[in-house]
RNA sequence: GGGGCCGUAGCUCAAUUGGAUAGAGCAUCGGACUGUCGAUCCGAAGGUUGAGGGUUCAAGUCCCUUCGGCCUCGCCA
């Protein structure tokens, strides 16, 4: 075999007069009759092989055999082009090799789609044929910016001190939060693992166990419906971190944000990064993870709606609801726009309504005009041009909603208004660490609290006394890292002291039996004197989307599975035999038929 | 579990809105060609219109069921 002395990225016109050898891809194939002309590919680029009846016959004649995606392997001479047939395309377009030697190392059947339109080609086929869709050279930066990234956390925590160890996959099942994947146990009858949803105790328990600085980059697994920046299987960088405070977590991760961003995209990002409440983050976006590119902050205006003669607000603010909304630049929508298009579109996240009026000047006075203007005086309007600060030609969009539903249609009307209007840069970065998060929310249905992060985040010292007596207002040590209306990661100071943690467990309605059986293991620990300490998750799938510019996950992640959970390309899940099922003594519903159908026939 | 979009040749799409033998570009195969680089030119082959059922004189087109892909609401401590 020729073995291969360069990569197809590397020759350039100083090369000129080396002897080399190249291996991979015919990319595409030029047959003159006489003159042969590969395109050769590999990871690194393409180079243009030239086979020359006259001086190499027999190599010519195998070349013209050659088909798109063969892989071959060429011995030849660099030579620069003549003048007027560079390729100013390729960065190897000044130069050729004149082949000597020629080995075919592998045909390949006509792929089931061409390298070069695969932009346009059906993600079907290319996570069915993903061997294909890798050889793309987008494809490959993508998993070489994934790599980069992850060696950059590694030597970033590792000169730190911080240790990377491994946590179970084959874990306990704890039945909050999302819902596990369960692996049937062979040797214990009728028990589960569940693959972790996180290595959530384990790395509280390392810390437990002194080893102070923890990491991982791990996968996470959580039987959810995927979404297109959201799959089963993901990966985090996991990290706990000893005696210290949310400050000390923030400033380690934030160093490494702009470590990663200068790097990988020589962008400098400030730290310290902003912060936001969650109290202001909901208030201005209505949503913990606001989009800060642009400002358009959302505004409330119930107490001018009230005095509306708008029926719709002023009954919607006497039964406790309130009147939210935005002002956009309005030029570009008309009455049919707003009433068709942004109103369906807010409907889709639950809204009743869309109100709208438009602000005009007229004699060098703002005043509302059209919509539901009419339901204002000429007082309340102008409070509402000031509330909005609103400009000539700008329109105001408003719902009338309890607080929560208001806020969950305006935060995408307020991302899509922006994205149309292209309020924004589209190469910016905005980070943000959202901080002070409420400990609980209140869950009506079940009439008891649920955790906002989850039942092991501490409640700041000064609350500690609230979990009392005012548990919905306890500010929790929590903290998330946003960027562009994406969480990209969130963690916590943890408790380390088993009374409080019991006490959590009893506000989340968490039997002491219950959180005996799921958690004793890990109440036990703490009772051994647990270090104060904390840590956070960050998101690296979706961090890679960022640094790649995309927004599929897909696009990220190898051999990524579909909205339905399958894997195209090995056809996973799949069944399996009955002798598999046997030895875990699991029945299926199936076979539950069939022996129940089986004792009829006896019968 | 709900909503939306989509499925026609290996790939990307078309088919005058229910009408005759389902077309085109690329790819493939054969031929021609001395410098191309999305090569060009000539020719050929290529179809269970995702699957099943129905309406109709007639279905790629309309209806029902089903399979698959994408987006999304719910869900994702």
């Amino acid at each position: 075999m020729l073995k291969r002395t360069h990569t197809c990225g590397q020759l350039r016109l100083s090369d000129a007069g080396k002897k080399v050898i190249l291996a991979g891809w015919a990319h595409s194939y030029r047959d003159h009759g006489n003159l042969v002309f590969i395109d050769l590919r590999d990871k690194e680029g393409l180079t243009q092989l030239v086979f020359n009846p006259v001086t190499q016959p027999n190599v010519h004649k195998l070349a013209k055999t050659v088909r798109c995606e063969w892989v071959i392997a060429a011995r030849g001479m660099i030579q620069p082009r003549s003048e007027g047939m560079e390729n100013p395309k390729l960065p190897t377009g000044q130069i050729e090799v004149s082949v000597q030697q020629l080995e075919i190392l592998n045909p390949s059947k006509t792929p089931p789609f061409e390298i070069d339109s695969a932009e346009k080609t059906s993600e079907e086929l290319r996570l069915t044929a993903r061997y294909i869709d890798l050889r793309r050279p987008k494809m490959y930066q993508k998993l070489r910016v994934r790599h980069r990234v992850a060696k950059i956390v590694r030597d970033y925590f590792d000169r730190l001190g911080f240790l990377e160890i491994e946590t179970p996959f084959l874990a306990k099942s704890t039945p909050e939060g999302a819902r596990d994947f369960l692996v049937p146990s062979r040797l214990h009858e009728n028990c589960f693992y569940a693959l972790p949803q996180s290595p959530q105790l384990f790395k509280q328990i390392l810390m437990v166990g002194g080893v102070d600085k923890y990491f991982q980059i791990v996968r996470c697994f959580r039987d959810e419906d995927p979404r297109a920046d959201r799959q089963a299987e993901f990966t985090q960088v996991d990290v706990e971190m000893s005696f210290v405070d949310s400050n000390d977590v923030i400033g380690v991760h934030e160093n490494l944000i702009a470590k990663i961003w200068k790097q990988i995209l020589d962008v400098d990002v400030k730290a310290p990064m902003r912060r936001l409440s969650y109290k202001e983050a909901m208030a201005d976006y209505g949503t913990d993870r606001p989009d800060l590119r642009f400002d358009m902050k959302l505004k409330e205006i119930s107490d001018i709606a009230k005095k509306s003669s708008f029926n719709v607000f002023t009954s919607a603010v006497e039964k406790g609801a309130l009147v939210k909304g935005l002002c956009a630049p309005g030029e570009k929508y008309s009455r049919s726009d707003i009433e068709n298009t942004l109103t369906a579109f807010v409907a889709d996240y639950g809204a009743k309504g869309l109100a709208w009026t438009k602000v005009k000047k007229q004699d060098e006075k703002l005043s509302l005009a059209g919509g539901t203007a009419k339901f204002f005086s000429p007082d309340l309007q102008k409070k509402i041009i000031e509330r909005f600060e609103a400009k000539d030609g700008d329109m105001i969009l408003l719902v009338a909603d309890k607080e929560k539903n208001a806020n969950k249609a305006l935060t995408p009307l307020r991302c899509k208004l922006a994205k149309d209007l292209k309020l924004y840069d589209q190469n910016c970065f905005e980070f943000v660490w959202v901080v002070d998060f409420p400990l609980f929310e209140a869950n009506e249905d079940e009439k008891r609290y649920d955790s906002l992060h989850h039942p092991f985040t501490a409640p700041t010292q000064e609350d500690l006394d609230k979990l009392e007596t005012d548990p919905a207002n306890v500010c929790s040590q929590a903290y998330d890292i946003v960027v562009n209306g994406c969480e990209i990661g969130g963690g916590s100071i943890r408790i380390h002291d088993p009374k409080v943690q019991q006490k959590l467990f009893d506000l989340l309605n968490i039997s002491k039996k219950q959180a005996r059986r799921q958690f004793g293991f890990f109440l036990k620990a703490l009772e051994y004197g647990a270090p104060p300490h904390g840590g956070i998750a960050i998101g690296l799938d979706r961090l890679i989307m960022l640094l790649t510019g995309t927004d599929n996950i897909r696009d990220v992640i190898a051999f990524p599975k579909t909205q339905r959970g399958q894997c195209l390309l090995t056809d996973a899940p799949s069944e399996v035999d009955a002798g598999q099922l046997e030895e875990l003594n699991l029945r299926t519903q199936r076979h539950l038929h069939a022996i129940e159908q089986k004792k009829d026939d006896q019968k």
